[in-house]
DNA sequence: ATCATATTGATTTCGATTATCAATATCACC
DNA sequence: GGTGATATTGATAATCGAAATCAATATGAT
């Protein structure tokens, strides 16, 4: 069972001493219910349409608190800039990322988890994190001729 | 065998019609003999000191040529900067990196790079790269306690 | 309700990278 | 070996996402 986005965000914020805010509610709202991989451009335009009075900065700082919260992972693809996914209780998962329409497409594998940690251990390394993405392209554009560019 | 690095540069200049310059060679000899895994910073300070009248801009944009021409590839960790490294002609291969001393140890396993077909297959997916990173503590800093910070 | 303090929002700053542009170097051709 | 068209260089400004600043405001303990 997973505690709910809300309530998880209010035990962090009463744990650290930090203050609940309106703000802070309705950005995990929006972010929680508008689904996974945004940035913090998409997630500003979409918090503007429902509380217009927000600020960009906010939006940033907010979603760094998320990550810090444990309520979303901070991700880096190679286009450069930062999108946060929701950090749902279950396992770790990576990413298969299509180079020509930007679909992102979650995995998990097991075996290659365990053939990180082995990799690790063989190198003398003590594995914190990872980060395994595919770059490719997806089913819908591999069939798509190469459009003129 | 491998084609030397020198002529490899020069034959893809000649190929697309481009000049070849003092410039690029020393970066290409400064970078190719200073071993691997170098910032556009740390590479313009180590040509600073043969070469003096080296321009950072020049540096930059000849790291990106050598890309494109095959010589090095980019890697782009979680600190925020580019590092080039120079490619041999042997195959692919992914990084452990030390997130204490930013030590970073190369790797390849071939069976990973099985199952990430098998993966990419599985979603319809045609993988043209992937990028796999393990971080955590080298085999030197995990014994070490925790530095005051 | 009061007040210390965390937070917000508008804005500026930052830091890595890229674009601009006049001066210069390269190279094909004579 | 000169000449000229053009690619390249180097200094600098511009860019862009992200982070810092700071006065005004909201929060929550008392």
């Amino acid at each position: 069972m997973r505690k709910p986005a809300a309530q998880q965000l209010q035990d962090y914020l009463a744990g650290q001493g930090l203050k609940s805010t309106h703000q802070r509610d309705e950005i995990l709202a929006v972010f929680v219910s508008a689904g996974r991989h945004l940035s913090v451009e998409e997630l500003y335009e979409l918090m503007k349409k429902e509380h217009p009075r927000i600020g960009y900065a906010t939006v940033y700082r907010t979603m760094k608190l998320f990550a810090q919260a444990g309520l979303a992972e901070e991700l880096r693809f190679d286009d450069g800039f930062t999108r946060y996914e929701y950090k749902a209780s279950d396992g770790h998962h990576d990413h298969l990322i299509c180079t020509r329409c930007g679909r992102i497409i979650e995995f998990e594998n097991d075996r290659i988890e365990e053939l990180q940690e082995s990799v690790a251990k063989k190198n003398r390394f003590l594995a914190q994190s990872h980060k395994l993405e595919i770059y490719g392209l997806c089913g819908d554009c591999r069939g798509k001729r190469a459009k003129k560019e």
